[in-house]
DNA sequence: CCGAGTCGGTTGGTTTTCCCAACCCATGGC
DNA sequence: GCCATGGGTTGGGAAAACCAACCGACTCGG
């Protein structure tokens, strides 16, 4: 236990490299969101909660570590999706292992699992019409009863 | 992937609740000490580098939280060591699935494993000296060749 | 063609957190 | 007496986070 005496100096350690890279505040939030398939800067800011400038300085530098990739997905006007790369899916049994710690030991009830679809992703539920099989939101969707 | 419309709020859930308890700057790096059997304030400070007054804020904080356990070992000077408890424990794979990740994705070269000794416990190796048995250190050994 | 809305950001100013060096106190050993 | 050890605390400066407001390029509805 006692450490070696003298020079002494933070230990040289993974878990320390990964916290360098994703330890900073919001990093892992970003990266729960994109795990879940949502990709634009607002929805991203929307679900964690992250003032858009930290979130702005976050992607840029998961961006730099590989971790996320930004691509275009409209020319004009510019507008941009974040996708995870092979680094950054990986980081889903780290998310995956807070999420467990957190509902057992944080959250006094069971938050509901995250299930995969049999093709393949993760599954995020979304509300379609029955009758015509178009997705269905507070936009497609009114009241009658008034 | 677009979110309902109007009132989005900042996603409800144990991965942002778990991170709420032990995503600050230092937290995960003072467990990782503890789980290795590093109990001592100087010596956790040492290892992870953290500045002792924000040591200090986050053991308080572990406390509170039911993560560590502070006890006294010596009445007289008062002396304290830091043990994890059962939750604290239980953010072993949290820690693991970090340390995994940094090995193949940050580090470049694969640190060595975190063994578990047949005691139960994680191995932590300790020199001894082969013919008293007793442990050696730097305090106990000198060079003989000058 | 005008005004409002969307998207992905920037900007400026304030608040919060972190960091570092120095200090403190009780005790034990020389 | 004097220094070392262990577990802190203190003050002050630097860095990071936060928030509201703004911006530019476009689209859509009227």
């Amino acid at each position: 236990m006692t450490p070696s005496p003298a020079t002494v100096s933070p230990r040289l350690c993974s878990v320390a490299g990964a916290l360098d890279v994703i330890g900073e505040k919001w990093s892992l939030l970003v990266v729960r969101e994109l795990i879940l398939g949502v990709q634009r800067f607002n929805d991203i800011a929307a679900h964690t909660g992250a003032p858009r400038d930290i979130l702005t300085a976050r992607l840029r530098r998961l961006e730099d570590l590989g971790i996320v990739e930004r691509r275009p997905y409209s020319d004009r006007p510019p507008r941009y999706e974040y996708v995870l790369t092979k680094a950054g899916r990986d980081l889903r049994p780290v998310v995956m292992a807070l999420k467990h710690w957190g509902d057992t030991h944080v959250m006094h009830r069971q938050m509901p699992p995250v299930l995969e679809h049999h093709c393949g992703e993760v599954f995020v539920p979304r509300v379609h019409c029955a009758a015509c099989g178009e997705p269905a939101d507070g936009r497609t969707l009114k009241r009658i009863d008034a």
